[in-house]
DNA sequence: CTGAAAGCGCTTACAG
DNA sequence: CTGAAAGCGCTTACAG
């Protein structure tokens, strides 16, 4: 099966009442309607979205970008496949499809969104990981292409955006190691230029102050979000004096890393360093001791993700009238063993 | 800027040329070039997609089909990320771009691709996880679109395909643990009719066959390919009587939670059971004792992945006039500490 | 309710 | 070397 046209000429009927069969639009004989989309199941026949893309200037593709740096691919948990379940249960329910567009190492970010943008890949984009100052938000404003930022960003804040908590996890670890007992208190934030380093450094900040404890700048390791930063954390842990006797993660992977330099160093998590982690999953569940660290739902943050981005876009915003354009995604702390009071 | 009509006007030439000399074809006058290629990117003109794909039949985008069902997340690993960049490397050399297509978790994989490739959304396709009967490959040589499986099926043979080498891991894996003096080994196979559980159960007992060591079926245990399924192998494996001395796990996340079991049963790999894991990465190096297991570059399997699929394509095979159509991608043992001779 | 026709933005024979 | 024109496969006013 080709086109249009020959799904037509076997019909006998005009592309243009196979068209509107096919679309579902009103004006259609029912028994007409019911030919037409057997004939099409039966042949195959597919609409060639390029064809509908030019002619409807819509592509009715979502465009989800992602790194594929090292740094990236390093960090590469389940976060971005967990997500897209959720995105496509809301988009699949307005026949939109989503794409994966992950940004080659090599290419500038914002170059590689720029060339999407203007081949017209796709009606809206997602983007994530954003920077302090993310200069693909003030693109998509400008080119006026619909867009959610997963992330906030200081260069912006009247865009669509969805962001996990960093404030509320830094509140949460240190009030709930500062009533266990911790003074002194690490903590491994990333080492780049990504936004949620900054807020989660300012929660931790406002934290240790609501709790009448000292900021202390030489209590914030710098590591990449990594299992390898973790074991960097770790090491740079072991030589402070004195040893801070608790430290909050900022990644989920950083655990596994910084078990494994305490494990070389002939110490253990919770006894020797309590440790709260980022967001529990399988690789810190399954840590001995078991891991405290905080639950989100990733297909539901997906969902939300997906709402608010359609709730931006004037052809989708009417099924999502409530939908508020900005949400910072609570997470909620669970209890491992990782995290005991200090020894006195 | 809109269109390349926009970018003629201001030019004052026609779109024919403007287009000539935006695609480097020969029969333009350098100096029309010159001002056509300046104008163009001082204007950030770059070509709609859907035009081109419309005229020229083709899209310029390669498609990777992955799966995002809760299996496909939960075994999520950085394998997909690091191929993206490799096959990323390949492409962008001529002007392909690579979108990573997911099929959602609810909608069948087979229809899903039927979907996508009906759409035209893609000029050429990656899939994965080839099923021992795979329908996918069946449709897509009988659609005539390029494609390359990732992993080998029982139900063709003679379309183009890369895949890790299984049987070579199998009989390296045994044959160590034989030397060291095992003869009950065990090994965890997935537990679905993913193809390289085949044949990595087939290189297994030919592998045993080598050594003049009987197979034994109670000796494989089926299990998911997450650290779930690797604490539900060990689970079985301490229900096993006599227990075997060694096991070999097919996926890398798997080590993870057997040693998070033995730990919780108070055993220690190693010690009480040698184990050979499967990818290396970062995952299985932070385990204490550091796991034995293979070696391989996913970077250099996505070069050859697309240097595959391109010279099936006709307008790319003259570049890869050498390319086979198959590769059994060799994977290296690298020596950790899970895995000593047993106690006698 | 249906058909004929225009046109989305491009590329590419074809003339000149 | 350049321009004018056709046409890729669709959808959608517009007539009837």
């Amino acid at each position: 099966m080709k086109g249009i046209r020959q799904l037509a000429d076997y019909l006998e009927i005009s592309i243009g009442t196979v068209s509107r069969a096919l679309n579902g639009k009103p004006d259609v004989n029912e028994e007409t309607r019911r030919r037409v989309l057997e004939a099409a199941e039966k042949l195959g026949y597919v609409a060639n979205q390029s064809g509908r893309s030019l002619r409807q200037g819509t592509t009715n593709v979502i465009g989800l970008m992602t790194g594929s740096d090292a740094q990236t691919v390093e960090n590469a948990d389940n976060f971005f496949l967990g997500l897209t379940d959720g995105l496509q249960s809301v988009f699949s329910g307005h026949n939109l499809d989503l794409i994966v567009l992950p940004c080659p190492g090599e290419e500038d970010p914002d170059e590689y969104l720029k060339r999407m943008v203007a081949r017209r890949m796709v009606d809206a984009m997602i983007i994530s990981a954003t920077r302090r100052i993310d200069r693909r938000v003030d693109f998509l404003k400008q080119n006026r292409l619909p867009f959610v930022a997963l992330g906030r960003t200081a260069s912006s804040t009247d865009h669509a955006w969805v962001d996990l908590d960093f404030e509320g996890v830094a509140k949460s670890a240190i009030d709930r190691l500062v009533a266990s007992g911790h003074r002194s208190i690490a903590v491994a934030a990333p080492d780049s230029d990504i936004n949620l380093g900054h807020v989660f450094l300012d929660g931790y900040r406002r934290a240790l102050d609501d709790n009448g404890i000292a900021y202390d700048s030489s209590l914030v390791i710098r590591a990449k979000s990594s299992e390898q930063g973790g074991y960097h954390a770790a090491s740079e842990w072991l030589q402070m004096r004195p040893r801070p006797t608790a430290i909050v993660l900022i990644y989920e992977l950083m655990a596994v890393g910084l078990y494994r330099r305490l494990a070389e160093a002939g110490l253990e998590p919770g006894r020797d360093l309590a440790v709260i982690g980022f967001r529990d999953g399988p690789r810190g569940q399954f840590l001995e001791p078991r891991l405290t660290s905080f639950r989100m739902s990733l297909h539901d943050l997906g969902v939300t993700v997906a709402q608010t981005l359609l709730s931006t876009m004037p052809a989708y915003a009417p099924f999502y009238p409530a939908q508020a354009r900005h949400c910072i995604w609570p997470m909620v702390l669970v209890a491992g063993e990782s995290d005991p009071g200090p020894v006195s």
